[in-house]
DNA sequence: CGCCAATTATAAGCGTGCTTATAATCTTCG
DNA sequence: CGAAGATTATAAGCACGCTTATAATTGGCG
């Protein structure tokens, strides 16, 4: 029952090659992505703002009004996940839910005075952050790493299968 | 404390279109990583394989008789969340934690032979999730992306600052 | 030798995403 | 109108990452 098998198998034809290049891509987008994620967390613990909350807050600095349902498809999360961030954000004055007037189920999400500075924080951050991330690249080469990114989110976006 | 501010300000500089430009390509970065997870969950949901699951499979598969830390390491995970992990898959038989004869602390772990199985259907799924991920990419392209996140987790990883 | 710092694994508890289920409300259509 | 189905928000509970803290062991150094 302990008959491990130590012989990684390494399949020479070029087809496999192709597919060892794609295995190590996945891991890098997803390694590149955590890092990201972790360096501006990083950075952002200190001023007291959680990764949710930043993301919440950024989506709401560029179009605020939406009701829960419509910002948690544009931040590409549950519903459910999205209205537990805004019970914290709204518990701290940052964000307000206003009842629509047409549609008593739904609530229509603003940001507060009170948010201002934080997102002044958050745009900070945001700078430093990608900076680090983008040393050394040229304004080329990141129109060209958005385009490969955004084709190949495309291709996972459309019909599930 | 309501009054909040929706005027969403358009600076119109050269510096905050670059700024602006990154910032799309961090979202379009974070967005396609979890895509990419979120398809490979789907199918492997069926097969009773869960992320984390195949994550430490596809490691072992590579590397055999590491140590917890080593592994960690490797995957870019704390410790101890491979712990969690790890108990997980010992319990379903998939990984045995053998003994170090050297150092007592620690344990060295392998694959067992029912892993195979689990193995073979893995590869299977993390080939179709890429080839839709992956969708009319040129082989070069592929490359292409690779190099480009492969520097920019470079710029992430060294020295946390 | 014997103590102290480092290393290894683990435990406790939190944050944040998810799935599944429920209540309220709206819309559609017989 | 009024019942059926869709939509909106929320609740309960799980998965899995993290930080912080703890126990066992090792290794170095006085």
């Amino acid at each position: 029952m302990t008959a491990n098998n130590n012989s990684v198998q390494k399949i020479p034809s070029g087809e496999s090659a192709s597919q060892d290049l794609a295995a190590q891509m996945s891991f890098e987008l997803h390694s590149a992505a955590r890092l990201l994620r972790r360096n501006f967390d990083r950075r952002a613990r200190a001023h007291d703002l959680s990764r949710s909350r930043w993301q919440v807050l950024w989506h709401l600095s560029r179009e605020q009004g939406l009701k829960q349902a419509e910002l948690a498809e544009l931040m590409d999360i549950a519903p459910i996940s999205l209205a537990r961030q805004l019970d914290n954000l709204q518990g701290e004055g940052l964000v307000e839910r206003r009842q629509d007037p047409d549609d008593r189920r739904c609530f229509r999400i603003f940001l507060t005075g009170a948010a201002e500075p934080a997102l002044q924080v958050l745009r900070g951050l945001a700078h430093q952050a990608r900076a680090q991330a983008l040393a050394g690249f040229s304004n080329e080469e990141v129109i060209q790493l958005q385009g490969l990114l955004s084709r190949l989110r495309a291709n996972l976006t459309r019909e599930e299968m």
